[in-house]
DNA sequence: GATGGCCTGATTGTCGGACAATCATACGAT
DNA sequence: ATCGTATGATTGTCCGACAATCAGGCCATC
């Protein structure tokens, strides 16, 4: 057993095309916008078949990057969108049976330094999408569906105001992952409405004020809440998500 | 202008199958290492053409629900593996034009947590990996590319011992981002090496002693660590990833 | 000048059929 | 029991084809 091979991997074409293209959108030659050649012509410039170029165009189409402009067939160069992003990871954690539990520790960890930092760093436009959004869910909790939207749109406004992109994107798989359960809970325990309704508020008077330690403090209560309510709601928190 | 219409959306046949195949997994009808039944079988049942099955496995493939074993044909369900995913992210992150500073300043932010609920969690099993991982950077520290690596090796040790796997899955795509500015900060800053092996040991330590305090306290001065590293290696805060 | 109709070429979505290479399996030879 | 071999199934790739849609130019009408 002296001599020893490496594995050999034999990668299929649609892969090599793929990955190819992907290069050429890292290094940026391919920039954000830009449009791609037609299938034919990759075809041609690749010399592979036009069926093996679409297997590669689904292949980064799924990875977001790229996309059609609605009502346009060329291909453009996209940047991957943070929604989506955020659904796949969502849902790699639910589909690994992820416990509410997890994820509510997860907020406890990440929305107060989150609130502290937008306080920080919040625009005057900043201020006026929270706002915004807390007038929303107060106007519109009656209907659970809208009520759980709205929710998550608050911290997706907090997340925003704090001006860092990893922070913001690392928030949305846990807003995604608190949806199904927030419904429940919004559901069952009706003053839940009033109760998330004036955490927003007093969070946001807050930030309007700059008052970090008042800003992140709310938050903490705010996401502590959300476990009160799970309690009071009856839901197992070692309960997996979806 | 009192009329409006909904725009009209036709979805192409290779996205429908795609969105079948992905409720099936989904909703755990299809459990994960099941094997799908081959192109042919599935153009017949959905009536449609293989190429056209094709095309949606390549985006199932890339969304990291179907893999193929190595050395086999025939698909297989699978969870999307958390390196993969986290791949995703941190490769939209950096063509967001993420900076230094805001990967920094999120590792702030998450980190001493992990570290904390790493301490209380851990079992024997994860202290021993994460002391592993402190011998392995310790030993291999002197070629730049294994220091890198076993550094950011050591944070996933601490992250699996928390027990949560949304706060070990938000942290990764933070480790990619993070290397290569390490790998330049530890080719220009030699005393870089010292540093963070000290920190290690520290944490780990405390992590052993489950001394929640000192184990926070440690990883905050090994994050505030880096960004003196920076200073000290002249890499602009504000300058973009990648 | 703006609007709408019409034509033409380019492009995508989908189809059917084809074939080599590889995998899985069973069978038989040593 | 181990090793070849034959056979069928499956994938990767190719070719050619056609309808539906999109982009753009041209022209008539108002």
């Amino acid at each position: 057993m002296s001599v020893e091979f490496d594995q050999i991997l034999l990668v299929p074409g649609y892969r090599k095309v793929a990955t190819a293209i992907t290069e050429r959108i890292l290094s940026r030659e391919l920039r954000e916008g830009e449009r791609l050649p037609p299938e034919t012509e990759l075809a041609r410039q690749f010399g592979v078949n036009r069926s093996t170029v679409r297997e590669a165009l689904r292949e980064l189409q799924s990875g977001g990057l790229l996309e059609r402009r609605p009502g346009s067939k060329l291909m453009t160069v996209s940047r991957p969108q943070h929604r989506a992003i955020a659904k796949d990871v969502s849902r790699a954690l639910a589909l690994h049976d992820v416990t509410f539990f997890e994820v509510w520790e997860a907020l406890t960890q990440l929305e107060p330094p989150i609130a502290e930092i937008a306080t920080r760093n919040r625009t005057a436009v900043d201020l006026a999408s929270i706002s915004a959004a807390c007038e929303q869910f107060a106007q519109r909790s009656t209907e659970t569906e809208k009520a759980v939207h709205h929710a998550a749109e608050f911290f997706r406004c907090v997340g925003r105001a704090t001006h860092n992109q990893v922070l913001a994107l690392a928030q949305e798989p846990l807003l995604d992952l608190l949806e199904p359960s927030l419904r429940v809970l919004i559901d069952r325990i009706p003053q839940a409405r009033a109760r998330i309704a004036g955490a927003q508020h007093r969070i946001h008077e807050a930030i309007a004020k700059r008052d970090v330690e008042a800003a992140r403090g709310w938050m903490v209560k705010h996401i502590r809440d959300f476990r009160k309510g799970y309690e009071l709601a009856d839901i197992a928190l070692d309960c997996r998500i979806g």
